[in-house]
DNA sequence: CGCTTGATTGATTTGAGTCAATCCCAGTGG
DNA sequence: CCACTGGGATTGACTCAAATCAATCAAGCG
């Protein structure tokens, strides 16, 4: 199985070169310090390994070290709702913390490593050092708008628009990170792709398709070609939402 | 315009009936006054009237105490995804936690009262009382694990899952505030029900006569009887996810 | 090499949207 | 007091985007 990211492989947060991005951003030396000796790091984990189920005791909160995870609900009948992707330097798991159990599923899309924080020490930390309280909350805080602009996708976007807005967001996301905006890997399935966007694979692959043939992508398996981003940005240009002022 | 929630006129949280279910669940006496010292009750809105909108600065965090609240995104064609309704006892305004500033707007659905806590006052009174910062920590949780059900709403169930869905949550949240289960007011006007399930008004008004006409609701324009629960929950009984375990 | 699993492609169906009339209150003003 | 009016709600006829059904196709992998 490919590796899609391999940013890091340090041992604590100083030397890590996703802190700027992850909980340690904006921390002081002596505030990393104190997170560094509460942090734990798990071994990795292969591709389609269960990272905790829905019912599990909430005991830490995660971090995407290298590789990717999903996390989802399902409904009886087995269809799967992606909730969200995380990309390395990305926060999960706070869907445990309204119940101390976790309410959602959450699974490797690659081979992974992440980091946890064991919620109780990250407590009683938040007392002694209120910056990374602010941090945790601002944390919760982007989880909750992403969630907003995913509802806003499902619930109002039409098929092409989805699939336009997901790799646009993919393509900023991973810039963010250090690659390329315009030529990535997909970390997750088409089947994953479809159960976080709200349509069928078949459409997914129709998509695909149709925004090759319009020369604004170019697609082979998982690796994805940006070739005409002002075009893709075009698909969504009514999706853009005016309210961000 | 007639009012759907009238349980509560009093000016400090003590007496407030809401206690139970708002934001001093679980504090105790002490901590509770010194919450009553820093919350402010802005005088009541008219229905329909904006209470912040995107892009405003953040500065408080808001309690509905009698009316209703909704929250939405807009895209620039102007179609609206309603994020959540907000009823009595139920806290809104947390989108504005990670950047400081508001990311969706919100709107009274009905003549609306409600508490503001100031943030900064809150994040203050936080490091002095944890129990404090445990119960905004929850709520945020809360609010996240709500927006998830949202999501599995939008991307996974038919039209007639998601109003049965609506119906029923609706019941169960207003029964948990003392109102009856089987029969209540929709604070929402059908579009506002089509925004928040992504559905078209068209469709929301066959699917209620589609309800009727099978016996399980009786519909007299807001107001809503359900005749026949278990019904209702059949009609979801795919959608309840197993992931609660 | 076959085998399994995921992805693609095509043919067909359908649930929900769109378009277009009404209908029906609630609120207004004569 | 009641007719008028305008916006939300309902209903019907028709359309269409996306789902479903059904073959392949391609690529890892044992």
């Amino acid at each position: 199985m490919t590796r899609y990211f391999n940013l890091d492989k340090s041992v604590n947060c100083d030397s890590c070169l996703l802190s700027g991005i992850c909980i340690p951003h904006g921390l002081t030396d002596l505030e990393l310090q104190k997170l560094n000796e509460i942090i734990e790091r798990p071994r990795p984990l292969p591709s389609g390994s269960s990272i905790y189920q829905s019912g599990d005791a909430f005991k830490s909160i995660f971090a995407v070290r290298t590789g990717g995870v999903a996390t989802f609900l399902t409904k009886k009948n087995g269809d799967r709702q992606i909730l969200s992707f995380y990309l390395p330097g990305e926060i999960f798991g706070l869907d445990g913390i309204e119940t101390s159990s976790h309410r959602c599923n959450a699974v490797a899309l690659d081979h992974t490593s992440y980091c946890a924080l064991p919620y109780d020490d990250m407590d009683e930390l938040c007392h002694l050092v209120p910056n990374l309280r602010h941090q945790v909350c601002k944390l919760i805080g982007h989880e909750l708008n992403t969630d907003h602009q995913h509802l806003l996708l499902l619930g109002q976007q039409t098929a092409h628009e989805k699939l336009a807005s997901f790799l646009l967001s993919l393509s900023m996301r991973l810039q963010k990170r250090g690659f390329s905006a315009t030529e990535f890997n997909l970390p997750m399935s088409r089947h994953d792709i479809s159960a976080y966007l709200g349509i069928t694979v078949e459409t997914i692959s129709r998509l695909f398709r149709s925004f090759q043939d319009k020369g604004i992508i170019e697609v082979e398996r998982k690796l994805i070609h940006i070739l005409n981003m002002k075009q893709l940005k075009e698909l969504v240009s009514d999706c853009i939402n005016e309210d961000v002022a």
